[in-house]
RNA sequence: GCUCCUGUAGCCCAAUCGGCAGAGGCAGACGGCUUAAACCCGUCCCAGUGUGGGUUCGAUUCCCACCAGGAGCACCA
């Protein structure tokens, strides 16, 4: 483990000073143990929910139990505690709960390799998390813990995909969805990666299935407006990403009528397009192969070569299709449209650069405006007519620039000389009032796809009956429990172990009493998680999800601590369900968190940690090495939250050190408890003053590198008091410890609770108050002015804060050094901001 | 290829509104403590802010171009 050799003498020394009459050392590992076994007995961290204090929720993303806690749960843990400690430090009514997102294909693929039942290896991980977030210290209320395996849990996962179902909000449809081969799953959009599953990244395959769908495209318009309630609040970057991601875009439909040359009568042809004004240029007409409306249109004669072309396309994997590189492939299918502008009889053909399932799975083709309808025209020898004049300088190929249309006109309507966006309103209202199209908007989002073919996940409560259909399962009858399935039952088949437990599958309809099936599959493991934070609100709650009373007493949550790689998985399925849930009224709040910070990763020599880097470091190791304190203080100080942190450039060591030096400043005082310190060494006090105000306004920003960074100072002045200043037993140095004390218990909680036991007070400092700031100590009694001539410093002043603009002025031009410099020539212009600055102009 | 973010001391990072480039830490040097070493204490060293322009009395901060690193998007009609 690279650093543990060259620190290996910061390492935490051992209870061995038995003989010495005073501790001189700090003995790290006794103070974790003790500390923690007091906080077990007073149960500091629990909400009260009792209206004595404002409610702050602070909010982390639960763990997946596999394995240990890694060096990534250290980071993120700690930044997230710092917040709920300062709160409560602040005085409010913290809730901050865990949990574990327990189910999972990891649990299940351990399984099968180790003969058992997922819930084995997934509660043994639990037990061992859960022992090692007590160890880090993090001020979590206990009382509220979830897991989302847990049949209690569960089942109202279940319930609450029958209230979706119920808004219409849950469906099922074939489709062709994606495939991870690897898995042995489908997999929702978001988590298709550049073609590949965002798991295990396995190229991704397509299928045709029937499966369940969330709706979430119905809140595709709330989803980007209601970004604005998170402006400022969560990066932008998740927010652009998101913005990405749902895909907004303005245009029109347009349709064709088709002209059936087999003779048979075909419905008008409907297409998107952001570029109603090109319509005119409209040269041909493309659908998506797998899209039925190509397996309708197509000719008999051409109906051979259109199959052999869609096999061609379904062999291609995804990251094949996405490739912009790739040759325009496609077939004629042996139909025409009409152009509805021109009346021009075009030709319509299937390509797989169409894709069957944004806007309506086929376009108008205008080569002239569009790079990739270019492309294919050029390849098919198709016809191409400019219907935007280009710059006489133009040397490119398609024109997506703006410009006048040009042969854009018929005897209804005249487009030519109007530029793109007056063209655009005018087509789009000449199409509506003719009836051939409306305008609209088109977004990228698709529905999000749930049903998973694997046994580790919840249950879809819905039984298929040969008479009745699909039939959701009563609410009294949730939770619909998994059977009982382990090792080789669970190796995947391509369809859900679950078809395979006969007995659990084979029910009867509860709306018939018929013989029925089970729904086999199970959800996506991420409805699990978008629903968590609410039901840590009243985790016992008998009658629903969540008690919606007590949820709208805390949400939404103040703030979110997690991984910015869930910006288009997690954080957009949870704003979604939150929505709905606002919707159907059972919640008030609109958004599920205030604000949102993405901490960086922990890496190691620049580089991502991984074991064939062999670069990975251990954050149980590195506990042993320096304690609980000094790796969380690494963790906070090493720099912004959202910047990664390179192991190799902190020092967990330099860490310790400090924690040993704060530890021996609560041994140096020796005033009494309770002393008053309003007759203390004053420039201590404007210091310590001057700390808790900075802190504050640090820590509100979630600049926690900078407070710890105020608080070494702190430190600093105050070891300097007691050495060469007013000495340990002035009032001032008693403050100052105090104050240590207290701010250091947001990172530092077991060495802060030492201090605060040897300076005579009772534990536990974590749910003291927050100090109160004298404004008077922060007023400054004398300012430095610099004085510049030219821009250069040339002299300093000291000055009252409260100078005036022409006394400052006055004592600048009278300054001895100052007049030196100017020597005698004019000063041509004079600025002055007091009290920091004069600027002389000569 | 397009968009966004970031470049400050050997290293990690600070620097309200444009106003003295350094708060803190690591590493290093020297001194003190020590039988000695470590710990500890003290003192010191170290950059003109990626490069080139522009605006300004004044630029790390604002604007433009470029370079480097990172992230996102990339057949979505």
């Amino acid at each position: 483990m690279p650093g543990a050799d060259d620190t290996a003498g910061d390492t935490v020394s051992t209870a061995q000073t038995g003989e010495q009459t005073e501790p001189a050392t700090y003995d790290v590992h006794a103070a974790q143990d003790k500390w923690r076994s007091v906080w077990d007995a007073l149960d500091p961290f629990r909400a009260l929910d009792d209206g004595s204090k404002p409610r702050r929720y602070a909010l982390t993303m639960f763990p997946y139990p596999s394995g240990d806690l890694h060096m990534g749960h250290g980071e993120v843990l700690a930044l997230h505690d710092v917040l709920a400690r300062y709160w409560r430090l602040r005085g409010c009514d913290v809730l901050n709960p865990i949990g574990w997102d327990s189910f999972g294909l990891p649990a299940e693929n351990a399984a099968i390799r180790r003969r058992e039942h997922p819930a084995v290896y997934t509660y043994a991980n639990i037990e061992v998390q859960a022992e090692s977030l007590r160890r880090y210290a993090v001020s979590f209320d206990w009382s509220r813990r979830l897991h989302t395996s847990d049949p209690d849990y569960y089942r109202w996962t279940q319930w609450l995909f029958l209230r979706f179902r119920e808004q219409g909000l849950a469906y099922r449809k074939a489709s062709y969805v994606n495939w991870c081969p690897n898995d042995q799953t489908v997999l929702a959009n978001e988590q298709v990666v550049a073609g590949a599953c965002e798991r295990c990244g396995a190229v991704v395959t397509k299928r045709e299935l029937t499966q369940w769908y969330f709706r979430i495209t119905a809140y595709a318009q709330r989803l980007l407006d209601d970004m604005s309630l998170l402006e400022g609040h969560w990066p932008d970057r998740v927010l652009t990403m998101q913005r990405n991601w749902i895909g907004r875009s303005e245009g029109a439909f347009a349709d064709f009528a088709v002209d059936g040359a087999d003779g048979r009568r075909h419905d008008p042809l409907r297409v998107f397009t952001t570029r109603p004004d090109t319509l005119f240029g409209a040269t041909f007409m493309v659908v998506a192969p797998e899209s039925p409306l190509a397996a309708d249109l197509v000719s008999d004669d051409q109906r051979a070569a259109f199959e052999a072309y869609l096999a061609d396309t379904q062999r291609a994997t995804e990251i094949e299709r996405l490739s912009t590189e790739r040759p325009k492939t496609g077939v004629f299918l042996g139909a025409y449209a009409t152009n509805p502008a021109t009346g021009g009889r075009i030709p319509i053909w299937a390509a797989d650069y169409v894709l069957a399932d944004y806007g309506t799975g086929a376009i108008m083709a205008v080569p002239a405006q569009d790079q990739r309808d270019w492309d294919f025209a050029v390849a098919h020898d198709l016809p191409i007519v400019r219907t935007v004049q280009p710059p006489s300088d133009f040397a490119g190929e398609a024109y997506l620039g703006d410009g006048a249309a040009i042969n854009s006109a018929n005897d209804e309507i005249n487009l030519d000389g109007l530029d793109v966006d007056a063209a655009k309103a005018r087509i789009a209202e000449w199409l509506e009032t003719s009836g051939l199209g409306e305008r609209t908007v088109n977004y990228r989002l698709r529905d999000w796809l749930l049903s998973r073919q694997r046994y580790w996940g919840c249950p879809i409560p819905i039984v298929h009956c040969g008479d009745c259909g699909e039939v959701p399962v009563p609410d009294y009858q949730l939770p619909v429990e998994l059977p009982h399935l382990s090792g080789t039952d669970l190796v995947p088949q391509g369809t859900s172990p679950l078809a395979a437990a006969t007995d659990w599958v084979q029910t009867r309809c509860p709306q018939c009493g018929g013989p029925a099936r089970r729904d086999t599959d199970t959800m996506d493991t991420f409805v699990d998680s978008s629903w968590y934070f609410l039901r840590y609100c009243s985790p016992n709650y008998a009658d629903g999800p969540y008690d919606p009373e007590v949820a709208n007493r805390w949400m939404p949550a103040a703030n979110y601590f997690g991984g910015a790689e869930h910006a288009v998985l997690h954080l957009l399925y949870f704003r979604f369900f939150t929505k709905v849930l606002h919707d159907i009224g059972m919640l008030d709040a609109a958004e599920p968190t205030e604000s949102l910070v993405n901490q960086g990763q922990v890496i190691n020599q620049g580089n991502r940690m991984s074991k064939s880097r062999g670069n990975g470091v251990d954050l149980g190791e590195q506990i042993d090495n320096f304690g609980v304190d000094a790796v969380r203080l690494t963790m906070v100080f090493s720099g912004p939250p959202e910047d990664d942190v390179d192991w190799a450039d902190v020092s967990p060591g330099g860490s310790l050190r400090f924690l040993h030096r704060v530890w021996r400043l609560a041994h140096d005082v020796i005033s009494p408890v309770g002393v008053d310190a309003i007759d203390g060494h004053e420039p201590l006090r404007r210091v310590t003053h001057r700390t808790v105000h900075d802190v504050e306004q640090l820590i509100e920003g979630r600049r926690f590198n900078v407070a710890v960074a105020r608080l070494m100072e702190l430190v600093n002045a105050t070891r300097k008091a007691i050495d060469s200043g007013p000495g340990g037993a002035d009032p001032a140095v008693r403050e100052a410890v105090e104050v240590t004390a207290q701010l250091l218990s947001m990172v530092a909680p077991h060495t802060a609770e030492e201090m605060w036991e040897t300076l005579g007070h009772q534990p536990t400092v974590a749910c003291t108050d927050w100090p109160t700031v004298d404004p008077a100590l922060l007023v400054e009694q004398s300012v430095t002015c610099v004085v510049q001539v030219q821009g250069k410093v040339r002299a300093r002043l000291e000055v009252a804060p409260d100078v005036g603009d022409a006394e400052l002025e006055r004592l600048a031009l009278a300054d001895e050094q100052v007049q030196r410099v100017v020597d005698g020539r004019p000063v041509r212009r004079v600025i002055v901001r007091a009290p920091s600055l004069v600027n002389l102009v000569v």
